[in-house]
DNA sequence: AAACCGGGGGC
DNA sequence: GCCCCAGGTTT
């Protein structure tokens, strides 16, 4: 007897499950594997009620990958403005570009194919392979994991190189070959609803009666993961310069740091928290006062906090006048509402807000 | 192998 | 405050 099938009741317990229980969702009433690959894309490291109005705009503005291919990236970061991760958008507008220039237009129809396009690795070309072709491609997320490490009582670390050959053996061995897409997304719902990470509703789960975790009191050392990922503190001070004419200076981001090419105000940075007068005395400021002649500041705005999952960016902004600009390297000048057309970080979206009426 | 890349929500 | 989310790329 194979082990495939010795573990047969897996996917034909969680298949019965998903019949029934499956979510609806609209890259499930598809098997057009460009649009599969944007909702996988959009979705990678994002949950579904974070991801769904996205994939509605992207696929509403960019029906095809020759739509895609076409756009601008400025107008492809825009519908990805606020959604974060912003290379996903990058990769994905630059594959679709060589989609079209290079493969005749077609998606990839293998898993290898899909693979080689940027920003899809292991998971996305497994689930598109599963998705739109119906290729017996195990794809395991994060949901994955969880659900595994628990049923099978797995505690080689999930973020190990080990750990993830591991789970990928045992995905293989286990996937559908009748219907590998419905096995894929009902390993994601029994994670993403009845396996969740807190309080799992073992009475609502098809595979309780064979859980190790469950039989095991277990749930909650499984599945288990070694990195610890620390957070530390950055200090950001900005300045909304406004010209003579109304117009206010934009910075468009470089350097590999967060938010690489998308807009801002001037800033400076600090290591640690600075005093107001410490940070105008700092040669930096003096630097972007030599720069924007006459420039004066008129109030100070609120201080944040925006906690992300690597740092923790505290920000201020200054409001400030000048009476004239030199313009130099990445800076220019744009009128207030054309700023709010630009893809913003979502710091300076919150600044914004907290401004005086 | 470890670091980096966002924003949001649950508890 | 900590953890996780339909991960992937770079160093």
């Amino acid at each position: 007897m194979s082990a495939a099938s010795d573990n047969r009741w897996f996917g034909d317990l969680l298949l019965s499950w998903y019949a029934e229980n499956g979510r609806q969702l609209p890259w499930r009433e598809t098997h057009d594997p460009y649009k599969i690959w944007i909702s996988e894309v959009v979705l990678q490291q994002t949950r579904v009620e974070q991801g769904l109005p996205y994939y509605l705009r992207l696929t509403n503005r960019f029906p095809t990958v020759a739509d895609l291919a076409e756009a601008k990236e400025d107008e492809v970061l825009k519908y990805w403005q606020g959604l974060g991760y912003y290379s996903r958008a990058r990769n994905l507008h630059a594959a679709a570009k060589h989609v079209c220039n290079n493969l005749n237009g077609h998606m990839p129809a293998t898993y290898e194919g899909l693979k080689a396009l940027k920003g899809v690795g292991d998971y996305t070309a497994a689930d598109i392979a599963a998705l739109a072709y119906g290729l017996p491609h195990a794809a395991i997320d994060g949901n994955g994991y969880r659900v595994l490490a628990r049923v099978f009582g797995i505690n080689t670390p999930i973020d190990s190189t080990q750990g993830k050959k591991e789970f990928a053996r045992l995905g293989a061995e286990l996937v559908s070959t009748d219907n590998p897409g419905n096995f894929n997304q009902g390993l994601m719902d029994l994670g993403a609803t009845i396996c969740t990470p807190q309080n799992p509703q073992c009475d609502n789960c098809p595979l309780s009666g064979k859980c190790y975790a469950l039989a095991n009191k277990q749930w909650q050392q499984l599945p288990v993961k070694e990195k610890k990922t620390k957070v530390h503190d950055r200090y950001f001070y900005y300045f909304q310069i406004t010209l003579p004419d109304g117009r206010i200076i934009a910075n468009q981001r470089k350097g590999k740091d967060i938010w690489t090419g998308l807009f801002d105000f001037p800033m400076i940075e600090n290591a640690t928290e600075l005093e107001q007068k410490d940070l105008f005395a700092g040669k930096d400021f003096k630097a972007l006062r030599k720069r924007m002649k006459g420039l004066s500041v008129v109030k100070e705005g609120k201080s944040i906090k925006h906690q992300l999952s690597h740092q923790t960016l505290h920000a201020t902004l200054f409001f400030c006048t000048a009476t004239a600009a030199t313009l130099k390297d990445c800076e220019q000048a744009v009128t207030a509402g054309e700023f709010d057309e630009l893809a913003i970080p979502r710091l300076i979206e919150l600044l914004r807000e907290k401004e005086d009426p």
